[in-house]
DNA sequence: GGGTGTTCGTTGGATTTCCAACGTAATTTT
DNA sequence: AAAATTACGTTGGAAATCCAACGAACACCC
């Protein structure tokens, strides 16, 4: 890695650790803990964008589109070490020729593709019609990515209506109706998938 | 690209590129025309995904992730051209280490970044509640990358509701209220962003 | 302990959207 | 040219969602 000159930083909970209108010169590689990117639009609406674990990389689209301007806000939901990759010699793997360095871009090509998926599934809830069919969906997914349908959720009632694109109290009428229907179970972001 | 092993093929109107749960061993790189990817989910949903113009490909996600199943249609809009580019030799760019090689697995990495950003703002419409904002939203990022508030858009009203997520009948209505308040004039695909 | 702030479930009325149906115009088929 | 099909706008009533408000439970701070 000494080749791409990164270098490590440590967030706490609850950090920037890139904010709005930032021209970032790395690729930020999470290490440890998690984060969360979010932007607004110009009449000031919230979108959740996606989340980061260890393994994942943020910044990979700003890297490339130097030119374009992104207003990702990236905050840090645990306490975070991350890696930081220098964007140009990352981009420029011809310069000094290291295997590594090309499994590297491999890698980010993967998580490029990786993110792909996870944006166009959030993409695809929010395309459903119903509060109760968004739930589930979202539900669903997760319990599958979990291989398990006992769970905890990383969202808040409050950032799930968010990113389910509804009202949190329609989320928690809808939550509570699905309980009492005997579709799931829950306390707090502990859920359970019964059917 | 002899290295690659890549060939030409050509499809109609309307022809499928790729069907519903095909395996695939290209990449599709659109030469010429234009191409739409959906998809289904489980409970017969039907997504637009993205779609694909002169310089676009289709199938990175699919060839990296061989493992997974996606679903996706790819049907031609209009007579297309396509490249053909094997997976494993795209992937593997060190088998024979020529420079073009590399260089085109940096311009699917950029196609990747360019996908990934064009569902991100889907994605962000979906999130919009009233079909109103959709709408103007909508005309307003597709206005920006025409450079001109005179365009065409690709989709017809059917499809646009369907990439909105509203009612067709909704979608139609909002429309014809905009006009009537001035903000934009349409007749069929063309529209006309005034305010 | 008391005060303050946050999260979450609940409720009721206002608003919006959905849904089904219909008419018209344009396009395609035969 | 007639018939069938498709695309689009319009409508009215049914259904779902939004919105604002409130209270209970809990955590945090002084």
């Amino acid at each position: 890695m000494h080749c791409l000159q990164a270098r490590v930083a440590s967030y706490n909970k609850n950090d920037t650790i890139v904010n709005i209108g930032d021209k970032i010169s790395y690729a930020y590689l999470i290490l440890s803990g998690q984060a969360r990117a979010t932007s607004f639009d110009e009449n000031g609406n919230l979108f959740i964008n996606l989340d980061f674990n260890a393994g994942n990389i943020f910044g990979l689209i700003e890297i490339i589109n130097d030119d374009k301007i992104f207003n990702n806000h990236l905050v840090a939901l645990d306490d975070c070490t991350v890696l930081l990759l220098d964007k140009f010699r990352l981009l420029n793997p011809t310069l000094n020729r290291c295997q590594r360095h090309i499994d590297l871009m491999k890698a980010c090509f993967c998580e490029l593709a990786r993110q792909n998926i996870e944006i166009a599934n959030h993409k695809n809830i929010l395309t459903l019609s119903s509060t109760k069919d968004k739930v589930m969906s979202y539900l669903g997914q997760y319990s599958k990515t979990c291989k398990s349908n006992d769970f905890y959720i990383p969202y808040s009632r409050m950032d799930l209506a968010l990113y389910l694109g509804v009202e949190r109290s329609a989320l928690s009428y809808e939550l509570s109706k699905l309980k009492k229907e005997g579709y799931i179970d829950f306390e707090k972001n502990h859920f359970i998938l019964k059917k």
